[in-house]
RNA sequence: CGGGGUGUGGCUCAGUCUGGUAGAGCACAGCGUUCGGGUCGCUGGGGUCGUGAGUUCGAAUCUCGCCACCCCGACCA
């Protein structure tokens, strides 16, 4: 492809709205430009990255089995009425009526109309396993669509769904997409994790994420510096703490004025931070708790609801709050003595002699002693994990922090749209059966942010070879110079016949902006055809990922630009992976 | 939804406080110059100042409503 010849508008400055690394340069880059809040047209140079990400996608959903289908993007009410979702998905769901006053909706993900497939189409356990899949344009009418294509509204999204008549034959089934997709992300040349993932409400035995690794990753992934564990730190968990004691004295009532933060309370007292105790009041649809965690640990939501079985736990504002414990201010609840239910996290189990509120303004209780001072509560898992913490599968591990881009989501579902929607076939015996489903998603535009993220630096981008628009980019130094055009098409021509995509850079301007353009577009090799290496009868030959120019013989200029490429390929892609 | 912010040529912004002829840089077109890291100069085209109402002799500027977009908090690929 010559630069003359197809549109990336390139841009020198960003627009204001852009702040993430992929969203300013994938619009300075020409790749997309936006058309309203989270959706955006694809330019040429944009699309042609979308294309491969697809096309790697494409290949390995094959090989592993899957079978493709395109299902509608417009989805009839009744079939969301009848999983139940049309009232329980919320606002999320874009709604559309139709001329007949019918009602539809943009579908958000496909469970519903597979299901429906399924269940018209299915008869007999011979069919199964069976897994269909398809690349699809979603919209989910995000809250607040942000990063550009990384979040957007309306997204190009890979989902699959298999069925099988029984949990051993759904864990093959699960296993090989977990296989698929770790291929998938590897090729894309991309660094990942897979992470054991929160189910979420919609249940389910089994999940796990694939997280690309970035800065500006939206998730926490915590992951063992030993063995495989990996989970998303919604979920992550970790072995017993050992214990602490910090204190044998009688319990203390000491007067703390003004004293509302762990971290003041530590000064004040000349205590450690882990030697305190906080108590949280939240509340749930199944009225407040208060709940305990160690001074230096956080509250985690998620895993609260789960510890207490309902849906939400909501921490109230500091009025709600006081209401809720009879007047005790924020900042001075405790256990001893409160009317409220307590739950305290497990890290507490093993912690004595420590420091905690009063349950009374300005002050505070020292030297505090399960069963001595006050009942051993209930424990359970309330807290986010902190890197340094133990690993909970294995003996001596240690738990680091990462941030991660989710990419990929596969989870077993069970039986519950097949259940709701009546799948029915029939086993060896002729008997009625419902059979299991799993699905399996990746955004496949969230992967061309999300390896911008990971692959990028002042310039621009640095695309991992499998994903980069052009393999090559042959910069023309004087397009008024028969001879250094003669140069620039000869390496054109012999690049494109090696089956490589080339994009020549044939505009008719100096040469400084042809480099900056180039930087930014990041495709992994650059040859510069003319200026001063054609003096000597040579061609400049550079890799977009840091690599040294260096000048080669017009005649070995392919080989040379063949090997630098091989060279990418050895830098980039890299299974984090078990 | 809650909180904060911004809307002025395609982009980045000044002008708004203190009402009085709509500006700059980049981009675009033409000419010249330069030619290995966004050269320099001249000329030119392009703006209902988000939108509706109000105040005023006069509104980008003041008032009120609305809309859009961005940023910070609870969902998801």
């Amino acid at each position: 492809m010559k630069f003359s010849k197809i549109l990336i508008p390139t841009l020198k400055e960003p627009p204001t709205e852009a702040h993430t690394a992929s969203h300013r340069l994938m619009l300075r880059a020409g790749m997309i430009r936006p058309l309203g809040a989270g959706i955006y047209t694809w330019l040429p140079l944009g699309l042609r990255v979308l294309r491969k990400v697809e096309a790697i996608v494409r290949e390995e959903m094959d090989a592993a089995g899957a079978q493709e289908v395109l299902m509608p993007a417009v989805q009839p009410a009744e079939l969301w009425r009848e999983s139940g979702r049309w009232d329980h998905y919320g606002k999320e769901l874009l709604r559309l009526t139709d001329r007949h006053d019918r009602e539809f909706c943009f579908g958000p993900t496909h469970e519903e109309v597979i299901t429906d497939l399924a269940r018209r189409e299915l008869k007999s356990y011979r069919q199964l396993p069976i897994n269909f899949y398809q690349i699809q344009t979603k919209f989910r009418d995000e809250i607040r669509p942000r990063f550009g294509i990384m979040r957007g509204r309306e997204f190009l999204m890979k989902d699959a769904y298999s069925f099988d008549m029984d949990e051993a034959s759904l864990e093959e089934s699960y296993r090989a997409m977990y296989e698929a997709y770790n291929r998938i992300f590897r090729r894309c040349g991309l660094r990942f994790r897979p992470v054991e993932a929160d189910t979420g409400t919609i249940g389910g035995s089994f999940s796990h994420e694939f997280h690309v690794l970035a800065a500006s990753g939206e998730d926490g992934i915590a992951s063992c510096s030993q063995c495989d564990y990996a989970a998303n730190l919604e979920k992550a968990s970790s072995a017993p703490l050992p214990p602490l004691d910090f204190s044998d004295l009688p319990m203390r009532r000491v007067e703390t004025p003004g004293k509302k933060t762990i971290q003041a309370v530590s000064e004040f007292l000349g205590m450690r931070v882990e030697a305190l105790v906080k108590s949280l009041v939240v509340e749930t649809p199944n009225g407040p708790f208060l709940l305990l965690l160690r001074g230096d640990h956080e509250l985690n939501p998620i895993k609260a609801a789960a510890a207490l079985g309902v849906a939400q736990v909501v921490i109230p504002d500091p009025a709600r709050g006081a209401e809720l414990t009879g007047g005790i201010p924020i900042g001075f609840l405790g256990p001893v003595g409160t009317t409220l239910p307590v739950v305290a996290d497990e890290a507490l189990a093993g912690l004595n002699g420590f420091a905690c509120g009063a349950n009374a303004a300005d002050a505070h209780l020292t030297g505090v002693r399960w069963e001595r001072d006050l009942p051993k509560p209930r424990y359970a898992d309330l807290r986010t994990v902190l890197a340094g913490d133990p690993c909970p599968r294995c003996n001596g591990g240690q738990l680091s922090l990462d941030r991660g881009i989710e990419v990929g989501h596969v989870f077993k579902l069970g039986d519950k749209y097949s259940k709701s929607m009546g799948i029915v076939v029939l086993d060896q015996e002729g008997r009625e059966r419902t059979p299991i489903m799993g699905c399996y998603g990746i955004g496949v535009s969230r992967i061309v942010a999300a390896a911008i993220e990971q692959n990028h630096d002042a310039n621009g981008i640095i695309w991992p070879v499998a994903l980069a628009p052009f393999e090559v980019e042959i910069l023309l130094a004087n397009p008024n110079e028969p001879e250094a055009v003669r140069t620039a098409e000869t390496l054109y021509r012999e690049l494109r016949a090696r089956g490589l995509a080339v994009l020549l850079d044939d505009r008719d301007d100096r040469l400084g902006i042809k480099f900056k353009d180039a930087d930014l577009l990041g495709c992994p090799v650059r040859l510069v055809a003319g200026g001063r290496a054609l003096k000597e009868g040579k061609v400049e030959i550079q890799t977009r990922r840091g690599g040294d120019a260096v000048q080669a013989p017009l005649a070995e200029a392919v080989a040379v630009t063949l090997a630098r490429l091989e060279g990418c390929d050895g830098r980039d892609g890299q299974e984090m992976s078990a």
